[in-house]
DNA sequence: GAGAATAGTCAGAGACTCTGACCGTATGCA
DNA sequence: TGCATACGGTCAGAGTCTCTGACTATTCTC
């Protein structure tokens, strides 16, 4: 049924929600039920050193206000920490804490596991074309980089 | 600048927001000012003989309450009208109207401008490649099909 | 014809996002 | 050195989107 061709947008999110369900079924089960996907799609950027507010917002496209909002939350949670920028007094540091860390692998393990079964029905190299084609999309889609 | 793999769910969602980062802003340029990205998640969806509320809001995921909410904004923007479904009383069928039967073409072209776009950077053998297994891969990750 | 299922609405709450205004710190330059 | 400007971040308020739960009306099943 309903095989007419779609526009590309669709087709890009129909994947994408479907791993986003899948991700934060694991996480809920596995204790992490607070955590939302607005959260995140902020957490998800962090960096091993941490990241300003700002960037932060950049990356996700948001405003930094919407991140503060989001960073607020996931200070509360105990996912996230900020600490002082040494470099410079205006500015915080959002670090993954404790609790974030702990999420982490869960989150990682149900992603590899979503990609291994869609390999499954792509084939290997399909599957590994596919990610080549939007790494490279990334290219001229990706405001951030 | 950052070259790492991301997930797939990541590498999925950026070019579905530069799509409809795209199409949203040159419909707005083209008068459809109102119209949101949850709006039109729902409109997108309506065929041609028109749809059950229900079967809108299983088609986009979110239920029923949420459907309705948007279907009546987007009836008193004149995008859409409610009209009785003659095999069952219950029932409503929302159709496209005038103006979101004005709004569809300029959509379109902008998403084929996007389309367009992307395959000059991938090269036309690889966008029909990457159309391809997006389409395959919809028939494991879209729950309404 | 009775009971169960379905289509849709109403009410209320919570999450997410935005714009605009503001404070404190840093930077560039005369 | 000092001043204007830019930047990092917060506060306040509003609008949008989504959900759960409860309800009415109609249809289907037996």
């Amino acid at each position: 049924m309903n095989d007419e061709p779609l526009n590309l947008g669709l087709l890009l999110f129909i994947p994408y929600r479907a791993m986003e369900t899948r991700v934060f079924a694991a996480l809920a089960e596995a204790g992490f039920d607070d955590f939302t996907p607005a959260q995140a799609r902020v957490f998800q950027r962090i960096s091993p050193g941490g990241n300003r507010l700002t960037d932060l917002a950049e990356q996700a496209q948001i405003t930094k206000q919407s991140a503060g909002f989001l960073v607020d939350q996931l200070e509360r949670a105990g996912y996230v920490e900020r600490v002082p920028d040494p470099t410079d007094a205006r500015a915080r540091l959002v670090r993954v804490a404790a609790r974030g860390a702990a999420a982490v692998p869960v989150a990682a393990a149900v992603v590899a596991a979503v990609e291994q079964e869609w390999a499954a029905h792509l084939g290997g190299r399909d599957a590994q074309r596919l990610r080549q084609l939007l790494t490279r999309l990334r290219e001229i889609t990706d405001p951030y980089r």
